[in-house]
RNA sequence: GCGGGUGUGGCGGAAUGGUAGACGCGAGGGUCUCAAACACCCUUUCCUCACGGAGUGUCGGUUCGAGUCCGACCACCCGCACCA
């Protein structure tokens, strides 16, 4: 008899679903822990990152079932989104089918992972019943002021007549009009996140089991500032427009200034824009940047003089020029600044191009004045000498000085000392069908009404088509009329659908009584919430995880989720992806290229030829069907078109889900980036059928007690502290690294038949996070008790932990020369008799004594001449 | 461009400021076998016959002692608000 994965595995996944093992259930007699990680987007197929993810999870959750709590380990689906839509445009069909056959394919490949989840929690976001709950949510946020309705700029293809996400622009046009893309402004919906800047960026202090990076990505990305907001006066502006406010963070630079610069979008420039051709063409070509901050910032700084000044509040003969210029974001402070090229590396740039001059405001505290080659940015708590300054003392810190010019500017009357923050609000409207649609109506006599609760869900229509471009809601001929539910005169249903991070931003309290008849159940989120350990990709780092915190604080304000909840993650990981060598062939290879309307096309173009893992011999570097060469590029990321993918399908058919699992976990650390190899992959399922061996023999063993008992019992005790450590630790790898340690140990071990099986079923718990079905199969061969999986985690005995000897190195200048073995307690003035003693020591000093002698007890000694 | 991170043998990685390279892969040698596969055992940072020396992306600093702390730089990865 061998190793049998696919029997194995079946039959304990059958075991644990015949014993309900994994269903969460509220437990007051024990304490509770709720594991998550983030759900998938069902694409159509998992991926091993998905499987390096939920393993992970999944480890936490057995051995904290284990270790007593009452575990909550849901999954769903993020299931709204555009590449639904994009399918049912390619390829026909429609967005609800194609999401949910993903689903069914997907949860099937899942399952014979063996996670521990309570999969009868589970929901995807595109249930009417989820959405609807979302909505009545959204209902709740508006009547409590937390949404409102403001213009905001979407990019728009004007050949399609449609708005893009910011991946569909491409170099400044549509990805498949290739037409360039212009910024249109249109009347959205937004969550007023920024009323919560200030405290979303103060509780970033008690996130203790955040990591942080993550902590201070999100505050720079909140990125709270003090600063001066203050009016220029005009000169020569249309009427209407005599002040210029502007807002700036270093109002110890005014004496620096050399011109005023407003954005595209200032009303300033919108309304010369109307009469100045010029100025028109030149707005019209910032806006085609499109509205990513990334373009905006790679752009090339460009600027145009409007002609019109502003006077310097401090020297009123002294007239700056105001440029519109195409780095200045009218969403942050008031859309107008002041440039000072000398200490501001954009402004710095933009003037040289310009002509403009560059006045130094400070130099370095023993520098003198001297033309800049580059923008002079110290630190700001970096004391500089001022030449320019007009505030606080000659020779102070940036800090300093920009403090002191406040309270001079405000003393003086120019401007206020505000404090700003970089946070926008959160625009959730998406002119798309596939979303959860946002609940209210549009009534020619009542304005916006809310849609009455009772009436939810405002369901998605099904009769739609995604033939020509454009949003389906928009154009559809029933489902847009209605009643106002106020008046019951005739209204508009909006056809806006929310955001999918709004969808993503309250699962997770959703999880908790997923089929409640409200968004959540009191009783529920009491016990259940908060998130012990959330785990998931540090690509969300910002965004859904701002999100979410801010939705928990919204969803407090209405009534859906206790006061403890609005930090809903109280410890994060963000795991690192799965990577995979890419093949390619050498030389690029001619293809045919079709056109858009799928006739041939006259030229022929040259594209990278990529070969799938299982089609190359890595070995000779050649394709196996062909034996053609193969270059082998570094590791990246698993993605479909570079084909440097391992489905995990076919993995789990050859091998099994332990062995899938048991090499995720295992060589790289969990935070960092995995590489796939399939020699690792091989490596893994050997140590499965070695352990499998192992037990195999213990089992049939009937050696007798003897003197080997008690060390093996102690190696027994430092696995079960090393590997709890390394899971409590969120160090898989280590873990791994230890159980591989103890296998050997164990394999070698002369010990009697009773202890080498004590010690195996203890190897089977500690293995069992990570090789579930393995360990059952071991258990139960050996006669464990019960399932594993319900065991009561192995404690280790402290006594036997202790060591009573220890290994000392001895370093000669810093360098290991020797070692000694010494008792564990021996005072330092015996260890230093001994260490003079000991023979390379000798030889080296050569009947001189050392300079210095360092014993660090238990540690090491370091002799010194 | 801005913000954040990572960098250690042929490879993945280990190392509270205290023996650099645990554990695994690969490679080399051996045992078993008619042979192979499997399995098991040994060796394996580099230079050097050796003695010894060098070594954690690069350069510099702090320290009895630095992969670890500090400063500057290089390379790669993630995010940048409508991808999820």
């Amino acid at each position: 008899m061998s190793y049998d994965p696919a029997a194995t595995e079946a039959k304990w996944q059958a075991a644990w679903e015949a014993a309900e093992v994994f269903r969460a259930r509220r437990d007051p007699a024990k304490p509770k822990y709720y594991v998550l990680e983030m759900f998938p987007y069902p694409s159509g197929r998992i991926h091993m990152g998905h499987v390096r993810n939920y393993t992970m999870g999944d480890v936490v959750a057995r051995q904290k079932a284990s270790a007593g709590y009452s575990v909550l380990h849901p999954m769903g689906w993020d299931a709204f989104g555009m590449p639904a839509e994009n399918a049912a445009m390619e390829r026909g069909g429609h967005p609800k089918d194609w999401t949910y056959g993903n689903i069914d394919v997907m949860r099937d490949q899942m399952k014979p992972l063996g996670l521990s989840i309570d999969w009868s929690r589970e929901f995807a976001t595109c249930d009417p019943e989820y959405y609807g709950q979302q909505q009545a949510m959204f209902i709740d946020m508006l009547e409590a002021g937390l949404v409102y309705r403001k213009s905001a700029v979407v990019n728009w293809d004007p050949v399609d007549m449609t708005v893009l996400a910011n991946e569909q622009v491409i170099d400044g046009k549509g990805w498949r009009s290739n037409a360039p893309v212009v910024r249109r402004e249109l009347t959205q919906w937004f969550f007023r996140i920024s009323d919560y800047s200030g405290e979303l960026l103060e509780a970033l202090d008690g996130l203790k089991d955040w990591p942080e990076k993550v902590r201070l990505m999100q505050a720079n990305w909140i990125g709270r500032s003090r600063g001066l907001q203050f009016a220029f006066s005009l000169v020569d502006a249309p009427e209407g427009f005599d002040r210029l406010e502007v807002y700036t963070t270093r109002p110890d630079t005014l004496l620096g200034a050399s011109f005023a610069g407003i954005s595209p979008d200032h009303p300033l420039a919108k309304h010369l824009e109307r009469d100045n051709p010029e100025i028109a063409e030149f707005v019209a070509e910032c806006r085609r940047i499109g509205t990513s901050e990334e373009a905006l910032e790679k752009a090339e700084k460009r600027g145009m003089d409007t002609g019109i000044r502003v006077r310097h509040p401090f020297d009123t003969s002294v007239e700056l020029p105001v440029y519109i210029a195409n780095f200045i974001l009218m969403d942050y402070g008031t859309g107008a600044i002041f440039g000072c090229p000398a200490h501001d590396a954009r402004d710095f740039e933009f003037a040289t191009k310009y002509g403009l001059p560059i006045p130094p405001v400070f130099v370095a505290e023993g520098a003198g004045e001297a033309p800049l080659a580059e923008a002079y940015v110290p630190l700001k708590s970096e004391k500089v000498r001022y030449i320019r300054g007009f505030a606080g003392q000659e020779v102070q810190t940036g800090e300093e000085a920009v403090n002191a010019a406040i309270e001079f500017c405000e003393s003086q009357g120019v401007g206020r000392g505000v404090t700003n923050y970089r946070l926008r609000d959160w625009g959730i409207s998406r002119q798309r069908y596939w979303g959860c649609p946002i609940p209210v109506i549009h009534c020619e006599t009542c304005g916006v009404v809310p849609e009455a609760k009772e009436n939810l869900p405002v369901r998605l229509p099904d009769d739609v088509s995604f033939d020509i471009p454009g949003n389906p809601l928009d154009r559809h001929p029933t489902w847009r009329d209605c009643t106002c539910p106020k008046c019951g005169g005739p209204g508009r249903r909006e056809t806006d659908t929310m955001d999918t991070f709004v969808d993503s931003s309250w699962y997770y309290a959703r999880f908790t009584a997923p089929h409640a008849a409200t968004p959540t159940d009191a009783e529920d989120a009491d016990y259940w919430m908060n998130v012990d350990q959330y785990i998931g990709g540090v690509e969300h780092a910002i965004l859904h995880l701002l999100y979410s915190r801010f939705f928990a604080r919204a969803m407090h304000k209405t009534g859906h989720l206790p006061a403890k909840a609005i930090e809903p993650f109280n410890a994060l990981f963000t795991q690192g992806m799965v990577t995979h060598e890419i093949y390619k062939k050498p030389q690029p290879v001619e293809f045919t290229a079709y056109t858009a309307s799928g006739e041939k096309a006259e030229f022929t173009s040259l594209k990278t030829q990529y070969y799938f893992p299982e089609e190359v011999d890595r070995a000779t570097r050649t394709v196996i069907s062909t034996g053609e060469p193969v270059e082998v590029i570094p590791s990246a990321k698993m993605s479909k078109s570079k084909k440097n993918v391992v489905d995990p399908v076919s993995i789990i058919q050859s091998f099994g889900a332990d062995t899938a699992r048991w090499f995720v976990m295992s060589d790289s650390p969990p935070e960092r980036d995995v590489e796939w190899t399939a020699s690792g992959a091989e490596a893994a399922f050997k140590h499965m059928g070695r352990v499998w061996r192992l037990a195999d023999e213990i089992g049939r063993a009937d050696a007798a007690p003897n003197a080997e008992d008690t060390v093996l019992e102690r190696a027994t005790a430092r696995a079960i502290a090393e590997v709890t450590a390394g899971i409590e630790g969120f160090a898989f790898n280590k873990a791994v690294a230890k159980l591989y340690e103890f296998t050997n140990t164990l394999n070698r071990s002369p010990a009697g038949a009773a202890a080498k099986k004590q010690a195996m079923l203890t190897m089977a718990q500690l293995m069992s996070p990570m090789v579930p079905h393995l360990a059952e199969e071991i258990w139960a061969m050996l006669g464990g008790q019960g399932l594993v999986a319900q065991a009561a985690w192995p404690k280790a005995d402290p006594a036997l932990l202790v060591e009573d000897t220890v290994t000392l190195p001895i370093q000669i200048n810093g360098k290991r020369r020797a070692e000694i073995t010494v008792p564990k307690d021996m005072p330092i003035a015996e260890v230093e008799k001994l260490v003079l003693a000991e023979e390379t020591v000798v030889k080296v000093l050569a009947g001189s004594a050392p300079k210095k002698l360092i014993v660090v007890p238990g540690r090491i000694v370091n002799v010194v001449i």
